[in-house]
RNA sequence: UCCCUAGUAGCUCAGUUGGUUAGAGCGGCGGACUGUUAAUCCGUAGGUCGUAGGUUCAAGUCCUACCUGGGGAGCCA
């Protein structure tokens, strides 16, 4: 018999019909006349309830079925009798595809903590939250997609493998083939990288604009959505080692044109979920709830649903650093100096806990700063007429913080040449980046989204280890 | 990398100012009972208290170092 998923059967109410199910045990309940085998497949975060009779042939193997088991079933699909749920299977004949020997298999019909099961990172796929998040960050991958192509923008792979260590976005990961153990040496003693497999020093990308920017001057829309790889040594719930990244890039698109395009992806895909992952949303809502119920009321988390269609309901508050920096000075926290970084004026680099003022004190929204001081923006970004700032916004998100990041590039040659030269970045790896704003050079703009920070907001999730299905953070690789 | 904090049964945790044989709930196992819903009830097994040193008559409890987890900070998405 065809197997029907969990997802499809519950909606069926053709009662009587011969159906076939297959997934694993979450619960089994016996008794001396009947059983009841909750049975997932991962389709739909409901399971579907098996009913058993008892009789000599199931007794024996009811024994052999725990929590964790994968079954399959034939039986007759029917009306439940039981108040939780409205269809049901009852079950006439039992296969055991692969049993869970209940001394070993560490999943059980009970909540466990979440640092429990990143240490079961193998299992976990086999929980309601986990699976709930997997369905949704599948849901959204999708919607990133449908929302660039329904814009006539173009999806393009940059590279994984770069030879440029320039990007200035953070610590790269080293990519060799030589043998670590007896490195080729050149004469004064330094690594001979001609001898490594590209004949050059190589690294995992740590962004793909670059390489977007070279697409966008060509394609005028572009998009990447790829793998992105940061070295750095970041203990934190917000930094993965290995992350994905959206990256679109525009040619004749200025700094608003940027901010409104950011503004309506992040909206757009928070419908899509809200569309799309309604019960495993409620899920992670209740799950969120649950948790945060022995927290004081005025530090709990807005109820998960009601707080993504808040963020659609009013535009993203847009401020430049420079009038966020008013704000701040005026604050009570600042004046009264409750901030541990006291704000002492212009220029200041904004920590956590000031955005974290702006966006859930001060606008309650989620905010974009532009305009920062060119002193603490990378070297690409467009510089203004003040000679002090740039071209840049930021999007800050409650807990999360910066969710976005992006600019209006700098599109004259010469002055990106002045500054590539200032801060000491190699030209022959740059060469072909400045080449673009030689020939035929136009205003252009990108960001960067942090697709797992876009999962953490939606999910309600507090660590970015638990949106993503195997973290790389430092001192982990075990899955 | 820095600051704070935790590590006790398979899981979640309690263990009082250092003082006899270290406890509970859940899970497992055995049984009872019931169209059950993380079922319920009765019984039962299960721990060299993260590791290594140290203080003390005596350490799960105090001290030091290390390992691992969590929270916060920095780097950023």
């Amino acid at each position: 018999m065809k197997r029907t998923e969990i997802r499809s059967l519950l909606e069926r109410t053709d009662y009587g019909t011969a159906v076939n199910v297959k997934g694993w045990v979450r619960t089994k309940r016996s008794s001396k006349n009947v059983a009841f085998i909750a049975l997932n497949d991962g389709s739909t975060i409901k399971n579907v309830q098996i009913v058993v009779e008892m009789n000599e042939e199931n007794d024996k193997l009811l024994e052999r079925i725990h929590t964790g088991a994968a079954l399959s079933i034939d039986g007759v699909l029917t009306e439940s009798m039981g108040s939780g749920q409205s269809v049901e299977v009852q079950s006439k004949s039992i296969e055991i595809l692969g049993e869970a020997n209940p001394d070993e298999y560490p999943l059980q019909p009970k909540k466990h903590s979440l640092e429990f099961l990143r240490e079961k990172a193998h299992l976990r796929f086999r929980t309601n939250t986990f699976s709930a998040i997997a369905r949704i960050r599948h849901a959204m991958i999708f919607a990133v997609h449908n929302f660039f192509n329904d814009r006539n923008f173009y999806n393009i792979h940059t590279p994984i493998i770069t030879g440029s260590d320039a990007e200035g976005a953070g610590e790269m990961f080293q990519v060799t083939t030589m043998n670590l153990e007896n490195l080729p040496k050149k004469e004064d003693g330094s690594i001979d990288f001609e001898k490594d497999f590209f004949g050059k020093a190589a690294n995992l990308t740590v962004s793909g604009q670059l390489e977007g920017e070279l697409a966008a001057l060509a394609m005028s829309n572009i998009y990447t959505f790829g793998p992105t790889f940061r070295a750095e040594n970041s203990n934190t719930s917000r930094h993965l080692a290995e992350f994905w990244m959206i990256e679109p890039e525009m040619a004749f698109y200025d700094l608003n044109d940027n901010m409104d395009l950011a503004e309506d992806l992040l909206k757009y895909v928070i419908q899509y979920a809200l569309d799309h992952c309604r019960e495993d949303l409620e899920f992670l809502s209740k799950r969120q709830q649950d948790e945060e119920k022995t927290k004081k009321e005025d530090e709990r988390s807005m109820e998960l649903i009601k707080k993504l269609n808040f963020v659609l309901a009013e535009p993203f508050v847009r401020l430049t650093y420079t009038e966020a920096i008013d704000v701040l000075m005026n604050s009570k926290l600042n004046k009264k100096k409750k901030f541990q970084y006291i704000i002492e004026g212009w220029g200041a680099d904004l920590q956590s806990e000031h955005e974290r003022y702006l966006v859930e004190k001060h606008f309650k929204r989620p905010v974009i700063l532009t305009d920062y001081p060119a002193s603490i923006k990378a070297f690409y970004m467009k510089q203004n007429e003040d000679g002090k700032t740039v071209r840049a916004m930021d999007i800050l998100f409650p807990q999360i913080g910066e969710i976005v990041g992006g600019s209006q590039r700098e599109e004259s040659y010469n002055k990106l040449l002045i500054k590539i030269k200032e801060l000491d970045i190699p030209m022959e790896s740059m060469w072909w980046y400045l080449e673009t704003r030689k020939f035929g050079s136009v205003p252009h703009s990108g960001f960067g989204l942090g697709f797992e920070r876009l999962i953490l907001f939606l999910t309600g999730m507090s660590n970015i280890r638990d949106v993503i299905p195997f973290p790389r953070t430092p001192l982990n690789l075990e899955f």
